[in-house]
DNA sequence: ATTAATTAATTAAACGCTTGTTTAATTCAA
DNA sequence: TTGAATTAAACAAGCGTTTAATTAATTAAT
């Protein structure tokens, strides 16, 4: 065992990813990760911290990598799109389970700070696809279209894809043993569909 | 006051919109409902079976009207997705507090059974729409795509503006006052959106 | 290198509080 | 007068957290 507040961190995504923050006790958790009931907060003093830190922790190793793609100048508005696609579905089904921790807060909204800090971490991906978009209507390359709902959209279809596994499973015809997000064809199925979307929506004609 | 059964339901729409099932308890809603506490429990049994019965009851009224535009023959594809777009954004909007406790109900999975119910009472809404599509399909009116992630798209589209609401605000550059789903010209924004972004998707060019 | 001192990690137990739920007594309505 | 509605109080269980004692690991001194 490498680091034991990362392998308590991990074994939290695993469970807030299933039960719920509010969900999981911290009894579920140590047992779950083979600790002590006190261990939890010894390392991190609160279940809140214990968040907060989860959030610090995995939010840094998925950031990046978007920002030079904004500022790539031998990629045309349209390719640039087609690698945030690739990088957005490919990241977030790999870190699905952190995704829907995440998300969750998001929605429930429980504490205004972390909600904050969250959107915050989240948010400047919005702005690189915004950007990208915006130089392209400027260069004429795209149609003027709605830019921000327009990223709602992008991320939308894959959160909807993501986040609820057995309204996906019925969507998609599948039985419910299926896990769509461990078949590589699945990934790129969305990944296909999103890209055509994305040329029908703002492709000039 | 009418019946006091739905009073408490509605209150319980109200705290499970915001702080989620597990993080109302029995004691905030009889206070918000101005009831005494042992008054759920008459009336409901158990915390989860009161769930259920706002699921239940909510579920039936906003049903419905979908099926009779899948037969109608006067329409063409387009008109009717344009239609369905119209209904849905309408009633996501209206009933969005009902819509949340639904959305993080499926997304937590918490409960096995709740879960289908929710799958069964939803879907229905994803086949008429499916219907439409492959219909349209076959006349040569839109393009062969992805009918199934399409949906996905559309539903999650609303979902994305709908179900966060802090990063909505992000996205749109607005201020923390701004209420947007009270705003019949964000309501209206987003149905032209979604509508451009289908028949971009779905019409031969 | 061995021992002593100091700090960190781990434990079982308990604390106080909140939870969902039930009881038993009381009020209200038919 | 009978049954439903309402109440305050209590219940057991689970919660997050803390305590105090013990073990393990690290550092300092001999």
């Amino acid at each position: 065992m490498i680091d034991k507040r990362d392998h308590i961190i991990n074994k939290a995504i695993e469970l807030f990813a299933v039960k719920g923050f509010e969900g999981t006790s911290i009894r579920d958790l140590a047992a779950a990760a083979d600790v002590n009931v006190a261990m939890v907060n010894y390392y991190f003093g609160t279940k809140e911290k214990l968040f907060d830190a989860l959030i610090e922790r995995k939010a840094v190793t998925s950031r990046g990598s978007l920002e030079e793609l904004v500022k790539d100048k031998t990629l045309s508005g349209i390719e640039k799109i087609d690698r945030i696609i690739d990088i957005y579905v490919e990241r977030l089904f790999t870190h699905r389970q952190f995704h829907r921790v995440i998300q969750q807060e998001l929605i429930t909204d429980r504490r205004e700070t972390l909600t904050q800090s969250i959107v915050q971490a989240v948010f400047p991906n919005a702005i690189a696809i915004r950007t990208i978009i915006e130089t392209a209507i400027k260069n004429n390359e795209f149609k003027k279209i709605d830019v921000q709902l327009t990223i709602a959209t992008l991320i939308g279809t894959i959160n909807q894809v993501l986040l609820s596994q057995k309204y996906c499973l019925k969507l998609l015809e599948k039985g419910p043993d299926y896990i769509p997000y461990d078949d590589p064809k699945f990934k790129k199925r969305v990944i296909d569909h999103i890209r055509q979307l994305m040329r029908d929506h703002l492709l000039k004609k």
